[in-house]
DNA sequence: CCCAGTTGGTAACATATGATACCGCGCCTG
DNA sequence: CAGGCGCGGTATCATATGTTACCAACTGGG
């Protein structure tokens, strides 16, 4: 890990290390290592270190260079004047971040980049993308599906934000995390206020929903673990908004 | 102008035609007529005509061709069991429909694509655009721009969805009209219906906000015109949420 | 061990908007 | 001209959720 704050900038050195921890990550994997050094040497590139909490990038700001998460976690939120926040998703290293952004006419990022953990970023010229993309052909096609995988996630948020009740994208949520834990017993990894901002809701609200939940008899939960007591309780749920 | 309802398959004269009209719509003019329709001839690809309010295709298909609007005009729209519809965007030929979404692993349209017009919609295999950026640079950076265009706006939707009341959604609205009409006097080129579901809002809701609107004496309106009185008390309403 | 800060539950109240119903108006058709 | 139909305005009521406040439990540092 790279001291915190500093950054780095293109040696022959780095590059080689830099193309080695690229490759590992999911779109960049496609292509063979040493050809993503020779490329990395033809580009100025930047790498830079956060503390957990640190705010890479502000909503609206130009984004012309492509943000590469190497080590850590990021969460990408969207913030009203009021300070009412909005997660849009979170991601652990390594993967690219808001690649269906890069090339709009007027790019400026929708959404805030704020690290969860101690994060390593490195950043890329655009120019680098068309070139890999031109004599890369499984990268193209691994850049154009990390793209639809997230504008689809991106389509489900406002499908949901748009017909769900919070109970319902409560559901949701929980059943994922069913899915994904493999257990009724989930893990609550986020705080009450931080799991809101998940769900587009409030504080007080999300509480009230979840006692109602737990009243109704579909779940039980204490501070960091929730049982599901009732799954198909909350399928019905979300049958409801498909 | 094709009978509508018919579909017509490949032939060495349609390509031609095909090539031509496919050279009109953004994306594709960056690549010469002649090489179009080397490729075209490659493919097979399909070309189809529906009528107005047509159904194009369903949320939840699976996307495996890319679809090109020749012409007419569509809008995307998703709609929750019940019926409650919500507008996503509206298009007018020539363009591309759901470039962003045609790579991903399990593709699946998140929306539903309605003819708001007699339409023309040609159909191309997915493998056509790769092979098209492998050559055509310039095709390749305008389909990524025209990716990045869209999922802006698709998360500015969100983000409105999200922050926004319906108010507040409506001053944007009227003020993306006065900027794109270049009047202060607005056409509304929408029932009022059809309005409420682009705004993601009830017909009583937004003929409350309208009437509210009105009363403060920031608009004037009757039924297919609305003036704008006080185009700062709406920059003021937009403010609150940026 | 105490205190301060943070987290989470809960309650009281405000509000935006959905749901529904009804009415009037213009338009079309027989 | 009558009757029906769709559109738009409006009123009423229900409800989900934001807002604010307060309290209890936990946690970590001095």
């Amino acid at each position: 890990m790279l001291p915190t704050g500093q950054s780095f900038s293109k040696s022959a050195r780095d590059a080689a290390a830099v193309a080695a921890r690229l490759a590992e990550c999911p779109v960049f994997s496609t292509v063979a290592a040493e050809r993503l050094l020779s490329v990395l040497q033809r580009y100025r590139y930047s790498l830079t270190a956060h503390e957990a909490g640190a705010i890479v990038a502000f909503r609206g700001d130009s984004y012309e260079r492509l943000l590469v998460l190497l080590s850590g976690a990021v969460r990408t939120e969207m913030s009203s004047y009021s300070g009412k926040q909005y997660t849009v998703a979170e991601y652990s290293a390594p993967c690219l971040l808001a690649p269906a952004l890069l090339f709009g006419a007027d790019n400026r990022l929708p959404v805030s980049i704020t690290t969860v953990r101690p994060s390593e970023i490195l950043r890329l010229p655009r120019e680098m993308v068309p070139a890999l993309c031109r004599t890369e052909q499984p990268f193209l096609e691994a850049y154009l599906g990390d793209i639809s995988t997230r504008v689809g996630i991106l389509a489900d948020k406002l499908r949901l934000s748009r017909f769900a009740t919070l109970r319902e994208r409560l559901a949701d949520h929980l059943l994922d995390q069913y899915q994904l834990q493999g257990s009724r017993t989930l893990l609550l990894p986020h705080s009450r206020r931080t799991q809101a901002e998940i769900l587009g809701a409030t504080r007080p609200a999300l509480s009230r929903v979840l006692s109602e939940l737990a009243e109704a008899g579909i779940i039980s939960y204490d501070r960091e673990f929730l049982q599901i007591l009732d799954p198909d309780a909350l399928s019905r749920m979300v049958a409801e908004i498909e």
